[in-house]
DNA sequence: TGGATGACCTACA
DNA sequence: CTGTAGGCCATCC
């Protein structure tokens, strides 16, 4: 069933610890599906309704880009500063200190990425 | 069955 | 370094 991959993405959002962001790629990643990006976020779109953390979910840059998807753009960055996540000056989060890598719970995978 | 959309990411100019 | 273009996967009409 094509829905596996959205419990997938579920699954992982609602292990993002406490204080912690993810980002889109990196679920993806975890799914097997890293130029699926997108599919993650589609997943995600109804993961509010779900009534998973997807605040804590965002870009690479670390940019709330799917805040307006949760009814109130300030109560996606209430939530996320309310579990001691800090903003920058541009409104990103600090991913370099709450970014955080899900686990794969299959095999293992090279991990190499780039940062900006 | 096929085209269009989507909360993205990577690569190239 | 900034901006633009392409791609990739899954779902909906």
């Amino acid at each position: 069933m094509k829905q596996d991959f959205f419990d997938r993405v579920y699954k992982i959002v609602a292990k993002i610890p406490k204080g912690k962001v993810t980002t889109y790629g990196a679920i993806a990643e975890v799914c097997g599906i890293r130029s699926a990006a997108r599919t993650v976020g589609w997943a995600l779109n109804g993961a509010s309704s779900t009534g998973l953390p997807c605040h804590r979910v965002v870009n690479r840059r670390g940019a709330l880009t799917g805040r307006v998807h949760f009814g109130d753009p300030f109560l996606m960055e209430e939530l996320l500063r309310s579990e001691g996540i800090e903003f920058d000056k541009d409104g990103n989060v600090i991913m370099k200190n709450h970014l955080w890598i899900p686990k794969k719970n299959s095999k293992n995978k090279k991990s190499n990425k780039k940062k900006k």
